[in-house]
DNA sequence: TGCCAGGCCGGGT
DNA sequence: ACCCGGCATGGC
């Protein structure tokens, strides 16, 4: 059994806080995380700026935007049309239950919440948890690809462990305060994009390094 | 130039 | 309960 804090510790060392997650506001960080389904953080900033530039980062706004439209400035993020869909089907749902509110969607309970994200088509386990923790301040760990694969390479887990597995695994070891799972989620996708891409070797200076096992990583 | 990026859904076994 | 194709742009 690793010692996920003294990981969380090492990489923290290395990186510094990361202050996740970018962005203006609450709702921001909303849309964001349905953008960034299977997509990079950069494109998904180009079509962030392109709503703040037409300024419609309002749930009202978005709302009543047509889907079309819509569709057109989220394009750089990708799959836009299916993306706009899902941001539709989230607002649609921020209006009716909280009149568009995410300070009123925040006073709700965490598994509600989840439950609630988890129904509304587009909305899978990450994205919702992603929302709950970084835009709504609930108690909840990200699992994403980057997790399954250092915690795999690590031999810390099953390679065919499922989300609520892994979620559950790190939650299981990690202080369960949102600070501690804000950023070590945040400090799993920086080591994931420079030092675990997939089908590399890890990196010499890699935080992680003393985690690995004696045989050294697991293949993945 | 392919491969990859902070997934998820729907239809088929 | 899995497995797989589809979804799409931009950077390295």
């Amino acid at each position: 059994m690793p010692d996920l804090r003294a990981a969380f510790k090492a990489m923290l060392d290395h990186f510094g806080p990361q202050h996740w997650w970018p962005g203006d506001s609450s709702l921001e960080i909303a849309i964001g995380a349905i953008l960034t389904q299977n997509t990079s953080w950069q494109n998904v900033t180009k079509a962030l700026d392109n709503l703040k530039g037409r300024d419609v980062m309002d749930a009202h706004a978005l709302d009543r935007l047509p889907l079309a439209e819509l569709a057109e400035l989220i394009r750089p993020a990708g799959y836009f049309r299916l993306k706009a869909k899902r941001l539709k089907n989230f607002l649609r749902w921020l209006v009716d239950r909280f009149d568009g509110s995410m300070d009123a969607m925040a006073a709700v309970g965490l598994s509600t919440l989840r439950e609630e994200l988890l129904s509304i088509n587009g909305i899978g386990p990450e994205t919702a948890d992603s929302i709950l923790l970084y835009a709504v301040g609930k108690p909840t760990f990200v699992v994403d690809a980057y997790t399954h694969r250092i915690a795999v390479r690590h031999g810390w887990i099953d390679p065919e462990a499922g989300y609520d597995e892994l979620k559950e695994y790190f939650e299981g070891l990690l202080p369960g305060d949102v600070a501690t799972l804000n950023e070590m989620h945040a400090l799993i996708v920086n080591v994931g994009k420079r030092l675990c891409r997939p089908r590399e070797a890890l990196c010499g200076d890699c935080p992680l390094k003393p985690f690995l096992p004696e045989h050294g990583p697991v293949e993945l």
